[in-house]
DNA sequence: TTCACTTACCTAAGATTCTTAGGTATAAAT
DNA sequence: ATTTATACCTAAGAATCTTAGGTAAGTGAA
């Protein structure tokens, strides 16, 4: 079974499940995901938090720190202008889909 | 317009090309993809050549040198380890497109 | 006929983004 | 009491891309 994700759809997914789920923190992502896709995709934390990093430092994530008990969570929300930007770049994704489609089955696409 | 590629798929699109035409040469290659994709993805020389000459020291292609009057073209074609392997880095590729669809579309996918 | 464009190969430096492999700490479960 | 789960993180290295070149022959237009 092969796990590993195709370089640059991370921050797709992350921005859909935020404009979905409104908040998210990280350890979260990860789970979500792996339970949406039937354990198929599973993210890496070494490849999560520093693109959650990214993100915020781009303006397009800002995070609220939760205290629970003794620990603490840290919470991802997009930000305005992170909320113009997602429909933007899900509809990327989805055309690269398409053009990929093309090539791996040129008859019905 | 953002013609950048999404990490990981130049392999599988050049495996599936040359699984549908036998022999191609590279620069067909991205002449054939632009052209299939109305010219939406322009793979890049700096990111083709050395995918194939990777692809080669795995075995997975083969070569062939011919002379077109004073210059040369090197066609490549899958080996038949190459043949074997074909069919299942298409269907990871497949599958990665359901799971991703999953994500971005949970309703419908 | 010269100059630009296309065809056709290539490489190297740097950027990005991932994997792997850790570390820290609290909470829950065995 | 020890393991597993939760929850954050980083750093080294690998892989794969972009950018920016270089070389050379064929083609077409001014």
């Amino acid at each position: 079974m092969n796990k590993k994700l195709y370089r640059g759809s991370l921050e797709t997914i992350i921005l859909k499940l935020l404009a979905d789920n409104k908040e998210m923190y990280g350890y979260e992502i990860t789970q979500v995901v792996k339970e949406m896709t039937s354990g198929t995709l599973e993210l890496t934390e070494g490849a999560l938090y520093p693109a959650l990093h990214k993100l915020e430092g781009k303006g397009i994530l800002s995070t609220e720190t939760k205290n629970i008990g003794n620990r603490y969570r840290k919470y991802y929300s997009l930000t305005k202008q992170g909320k113009q930007q997602v429909p933007i770049i899900i509809e990327e994704m989805e055309n690269y889909l398409k053009t990929i489609q093309i090539i791996l089955n040129p008859k019905t696409a």
